[in-house]
RNA sequence: CCUUCGUGAUGG
């Protein structure tokens, strides 16, 4: 039956997603048996390529059938499928199931339920779910990230960076896409103070900023009639021997 | 023990 999963990895991979959906509804006729684990897997190839629907019945099938136990890991596939699709409804209905046969949340099953929260602006429950990762001490460097990421699409700047600057309190420190993201986010929110700050911390971390941050920083300045900084930031720019555009 | 495919985020 690990059949069924190295194809599904191939065609999950691949993107054929016809051919992913009959492969689901033919395992569970085929009767042979999964571990947990390889449930979770065939579940996750499934969810990665929005197959929510038909994950959704797989599990749910295997497990009237007899054909699998469902364990915490299969679980937490089940709702990355299912939080990433945005039923929120669906996703709830599951984490309480969950629950009732006894199995622990991990950081795992929190993250993309906060993650689907934040997609949907669900303001309230996405910061209620931080504050318990927070307690559990499941809040890491991606949890922060994500949360960041979201407040600036809503607009929230100041609290997107309060987060980053929390981050740094506890020696955690973003990667260079995220940094790179965040500040075009910023600057999106015309927050070019803030977006300079920030690209001041990314080049304490070691990063070289590529042009398009440059580009977009400079453009920002402009627009804030703050040319000598612009002029500043663009001869900076030459001494990375970084080409204009 | 011949059971274990094992995980999460992001812009132009």
């Amino acid at each position: 039956c690990y059949t069924y999963n190295a194809m599904a990895s191939i065609l999950s991979r691949s993107r054929q997603i016809d051919p992913l959906k009959a492969l689901s509804k033919d395992v569970p006729k085929s009767r042979c048996s999964f571990t947990p684990g390889a449930l979770g897997f065939l579940i996750r190839c499934l969810g990665s390529v929005g197959l929510a629907e038909e994950a959704n019945e797989l599990f749910d099938e295997m497990r009237l059938k007899g054909l699998c136990r469902p364990d915490n890991y299969s679980y937490n596939c089940l709702l990355e499928a299912v939080s990433r699709s945005g039923s929120i409804d669906l996703m709830e209905m599951r984490l309480n199931e969950m629950r009732k046969f006894g199995w622990g949340f991990d950081k795992y099953t929190l993250t993309p339920v906060m993650q689907a929260y934040c997609n949907a602006r669900k303001f309230e429950e996405a910061l209620s779910v931080y504050n318990t990762m927070l307690e559990m001490g499941w809040a890491d460097a991606r949890v922060y990230s994500m949360l960041a990421l979201s407040f600036t699409k809503w607009g929230e700047v100041d609290k997107a960076f309060e987060l980053v600057e929390r981050m740094d309190k506890q020696s955690m420190s973003l990667n260079e896409k995220t940094f790179c993201v965040l500040i075009h986010g910023f600057l999106k929110e015309s927050r070019v103070e803030k977006a300079l700050q920030l690209f001041g911390k990314m080049r304490k971390a070691g990063f070289t900023p590529d042009v398009s941050l440059y580009d977009v920083l400079i453009g920002g300045l402009c627009r804030n009639k703050e040319t000598d900084k612009a002029l500043c930031l663009f001869s900076e720019m030459k001494e990375f021997g970084i080409q204009p555009d």
